[in-house]
DNA sequence: AAAAATTTGTTCGTATACAAAGGAATTATC
DNA sequence: GATAATTCCTTTGTATACGAACAAATTTTT
């Protein structure tokens, strides 16, 4: 078996592509039997947190492409998650709330992300875990 | 402007991905002039360390789904910067090389990610580099 | 109020990501 | 030594990502 490049251990932008690429992984497996995918739950979240955001607002909140977003928010129509309405005082824009069903789901969903972080945060101790969030809130 | 969710910056998924994103895209904003992106790099460092490598052996390395890789491979091939020729013992076996153009921008590229490196470190003390890293890699 | 600039959201093009299925070649098993 | 199991890689389908260009609507400027 072939091992890692000396380097490869050592750069930033390949650590933190592959730890994400684990969890996002995971979540996504959690979130399969909902057949939600990670930034569709996370959408949800964004919503829960304030109902009827714009796209553009959701966007910045999410840091997110507002390309990306159209997308997702698109299928996420589709599949009866979220509900756009049209805003009456401006005609560009759509506000965007969480469907009933969504809500129903709520608790279960929230408690799913929780676990997901649970799992992640399991393996450090609580000063690294300060650590750890404090490090990657510093590159964003 | 709305501010984030209470539960959003303790997410390590969504502070994973974010940081991820940044680095990512900052990353792929240095390579922008030599039309090769993040991936296409990562690709080129394994074929530096060891030419010759199979897709399977590659997607190994750079824990890669081998889907993911098939694309991309294919695009290298295109835009010449890796070579495939079939396995004399092996015929369902393709082997891999850096091309010569490559190979001549090699120290300039491998300099490219050292650079995006420090970036990213430069903001940290370097006891914290060393956790950090020890952080990410326990992800992996 | 007409022209210019900006904002909102979509569409297009390209590049990951990965599950699932498939074709071709090789190896293992009986 | 023929069948089964495995391996290598590609293809298909769906979901991000994001730059760039765009139409429609609103705001600003003159």
């Amino acid at each position: 078996m072939t091992r890692l490049p000396e380097d490869l251990p050592e750069c930033m932008v390949f650590l933190l592509g592959k730890a994400y690429q684990k969890a996002h992984g995971d979540f996504n497996q959690r979130l399969r039997p909902y057949g939600l995918t990670n930034m569709q739950h996370l959408v949800l979240e964004g919503l829960w947190y304030q109902p009827g955001m714009t796209a553009t607002e959701l966007s910045k909140l999410l840091i997110l492409d507002k390309a990306t977003l159209s997308g997702v928010l698109d299928r996420m129509t589709e599949t009866g998650w979220i509900i756009k309405s049209p805003d009456p005082q401006d005609r560009r824009v759509q506000r965007i709330y969480p469907s009933e069903d969504a809500n129903r789901l709520k608790p279960e969903l929230i408690e799913k992300r929780k676990e997901a972080n649970l799992e992640i945060l399991e393996r450090f101790t609580p000063e690294e875990r300060i650590l750890f969030k404090r490090f990657l809130r510093d590159m964003i």
